[in-house]
DNA sequence: GAGCTAATTGCAATAATGTTGCATTTAGTT
DNA sequence: AACTAAATGCAACATTATTGCAATTAGCTC
């Protein structure tokens, strides 16, 4: 629920506006990822206008506050559902569908931690998008 | 050497401007990632003009052919080094230099892969990009 | 619930990035 | 040297992103 995270923005000393809670809804709604320009098209649909800066800076500030993501593989942003694995944030995004799914693993991230340290590199975060078929689009 | 390139640009049946040998020995001098903008600024240094246009089109085919890849936390294009894993693309951008590393690992990409099938993903590509310090930096 | 103030938003202007269609040029061939 | 498909340049335009400043609003205090 968007509720978490406007609890998170009171916790950081932030304000719960309507603009704020009407991004933080259409990206709660959505599976897919949003642009801010996808994201005023949606809500000018339903009568609320936003500015389209306003978006970028609210957009913007969930991505600090790790409340919502930007996948890299579109531009596009998506509501962080979990956090397991601190600093490291992986996604699979269908090609068909364009949905997309948050996951962590715990092992997956000490492989590559390992891995990157070998070679001398000490990392603070991982992305990682895997690009692929979800199990419905990949049954037809 | 951007000979390697231009050897593989024939053999799909590309030529070897002028234009697509300027962008590529640019991309071969840089340990970071560039945008079309920064390419064509570089070259205007040396007094080589290239029409913006034309450099997204060289970019655009290059990274079809593989030749090139488009580093997704700043959207800048490095000259792909390696290919050793098949449709896996993994780099450490370093946060305080810039400079980017690609890298490969058989292993790694078997874990995720296996990972994302029991999530009932099939994966095609995957890209994951490191953040943190490159060797030299983390030293200070 | 009226008034206050810092935080947030809207607006306007501008910058940066990316795309399209078509005329011109050029690489590689004959 | 001449030819032709491929590639580039150009101009116009579309989209995406940023900045400074004035107007508004959320949350506080009374």
């Amino acid at each position: 629920m968007a509720q978490d995270s406007i609890r998170i923005l009171y916790a950081q000393g932030y304000k719960a506006t309507k603009p704020r809670k009407l991004v933080l809804e259409v990206l709660e709604e959505s599976e897919k990822p949003l642009s801010p320009y996808d994201i005023q098209e949606i809500l000018r649909a339903r009568g609320k206008h936003l500015n389209h800066v306003t978006i970028y800076r609210i957009l913007d500030l969930l991505c600090r506050l790790n409340l919502a993501h930007k996948v890299l593989s579109n531009g596009g942003f998506v509501k962080c559902k979990l956090d397991a694995v601190e600093g490291c944030h992986r996604f699979m995004v269908c090609q068909h569908c364009g949905a997309i799914q948050e996951f962590a693993d715990e092992r997956l991230c000490q492989g590559e931690n390992r891995f990157a340290r070998n070679l001398g590199f000490h990392t603070e975060h991982h992305l990682s998008e895997f690009s692929g078929l979800c199990s419905q689009c990949y049954e037809k």
